[in-house]
DNA sequence: GAATGATCCGTAGCGTGCTACATTTTTTAA
DNA sequence: TTAAAAAATGTAGCACGCTACGGATCATTC
């Protein structure tokens, strides 16, 4: 009995938590921590539905993280012009000024994750991820497809 | 850049999904199905406490979902006799008639998430995956220490 | 132009994870 | 014996995942 499932669901908690845990002091949370560090990358502010597919999350749940991102000032929602829609995600001075130590923050993680691996290891680990996700029915990390291919 | 905390969650999600898909014919979901899967084994009725250190989940997450199994009537509690402060939780016959079913749909997912692994492959990814969680501090999953060594 | 469908967002309701605190009971130490 | 510490559970309140529904806007098709 491998349990897989059962180390995947610990590895994946452990994570979760280091990350929430060094944010902390900046009132974020892992999830916030990243899609602000998503919207800080972006040339043109995105909109939820962007979010959506980037992290493979539903609306409702991104819905809930911007939200709380905005009451605390964190970002801001301007309409968009051309359509009516949308509502564009604005980062805001107070979360531009994070996005240095919070992305330091994540990736420091990152590299935690695989302290002592060779480089044939993580390369190995990242092989083995994938295929594991592509079995379960997920999509490939590399390269999202814009249009599901049903 | 890697991205390992995005795969691990990805794949984390996939596999939830997956078995929350296949459990809820029976009215369970996929948390709900491993503690059942444990309580099935045990030879005497454990308490809410065995569970939260087998699962390494908190208290309160533990006691919200056997209370959402007790209201379904899978399980029932009874009092220790010899330790008033126990409640030892019982299979009841509906919960044990989907036993068998239970866990042939986790096992089937178990297989699924390394479909194609070679057995050293799976080995290897046990192996990098131990090697992870104890890099972000969790306990390896062979032996959950019964007192925390601090 | 008007109807239809697709797209984006909002909200309700739920399950599961957490921390933090209180309560009851047992155990240990003074 | 009695007081303090430890252990087991209960509950409040939050974050974050989801599905399912509805409303507003855009695009397409007639």
């Amino acid at each position: 009995m491998r349990l897989f499932g059962h180390r995947i669901r610990i590895l994946h908690w452990c994570t979760h938590q280091k990350i929430t845990d060094a944010l902390a002091q900046m009132e974020l949370t892992a999830s916030q921590g990243r899609i602000m560090g998503y919207l800080a990358h972006q040339k043109t502010p995105p909109c939820a539905r962007d979010i959506e597919e980037t992290f493979q999350l539903s609306h409702p749940t991104v819905s809930g993280i911007l939200s709380r991102l905005e009451k605390k000032g964190f970002i801001a929602f301007t309409a968009d012009e051309e359509d009516r829609r949308c509502k564009r995600i604005c980062i805001q001075p107070k979360g531009q000024e994070l996005t240095a130590l919070m992305e330091r923050t994540i990736l420091d993680t990152e590299h935690r994750l695989v302290q002592g691996f060779t480089p044939e290891e993580q390369a190995q680990f990242e092989a083995l991820l994938e295929r594991a996700i592509l079995n379960m029915g997920g999509h490939p990390c590399h390269q999202i497809p814009k249009e599901e291919t049903k």
